[in-house]
DNA sequence: ATCGGTGCAAATCCTTTGCATTTCC
DNA sequence: GGAAATGCAAAGGATTTGCACCGAT
């Protein structure tokens, strides 16, 4: 059976309390400053076990990104400064998201991702 | 200048006549059987030169993979075979994605994926 | 007391880079 | 002839894994 640790609950805290979509490694150094000893290789086991109880969602970029908010939205990238920002104005009437079925196959989720500069990155 | 070279125009021919979404790796064996000598750096650069001229898309997953065709179209990735499919159907109505600013920044181009199991594997 | 979780270091996988050589213009 | 592209091998970065020890139940 799964055991609760101070590690994961530390983690999870922290997912859930930014918006940040921070990369393993930035999950890594900030957790680091509650839990000085704590692994990168336990990191990277809690991320990938949250993923999977689906308690968090994760982005599956080049670099992964990681997400405390599992309702439907979408995600709008920075293409200079990288940062992920959150859009949750996504069409509701646009039919094709709510079905479950295609011709290739069932729907289970779906990702919206839009790239452009930030408001910061334009200035 | 840039320069034509018989590894840029068979990697090109190669991604335009496949409908696989082929990774770097599979781009790499299927143009060695055309060019024994290729080497994986050739490929890789040339991939990304192509990206960088809009000849092709990247799909950013954890392992890129590549796709020929540059028109908007949205891919349905199968969780249990890892394939990826095309899905040209998507939402003209849906207002958003015609928009070209957000409150977030300026958007240049969007993706749209879906994950769910793909007919073959439903069998 | 058990066995699932952790930390560490090494391994692995994908991608990029430095450099000598080749080849296109 | 000169710059750009290639092939090779080595390096780099992100993630995973093996293993001994630790700690939650």
């Amino acid at each position: 059976m799964e055991r609760q640790t101070y590690q994961k609950k530390i983690i999870l805290e922290y997912l859930k309390s930014v918006c940040c979509h921070p990369s393993a490694e930035t999950v890594y150094s900030e957790v680091k400053k509650k839990l000085p000893s704590i692994s990168r290789a336990t990191v990277y086991r809690v991320l990938k076990s949250l993923k999977e109880k689906k308690e968090i969602q994760e982005i599956p970029t080049q670099v992964s990104r990681y997400d405390g908010d599992t309702t439907s939205h979408a995600h709008f990238v920075c293409e200079k400064c990288n940062k992920i920002f959150d859009i949750f104005k996504i069409c509701q009437e646009c039919k094709i998201l709510k079905r479950k079925k295609t011709k290739v196959g069932e729907i289970k989720s779906y990702r919206i991702h839009f790239y452009g500069i930030c408001k910061k990155c334009l200035r």
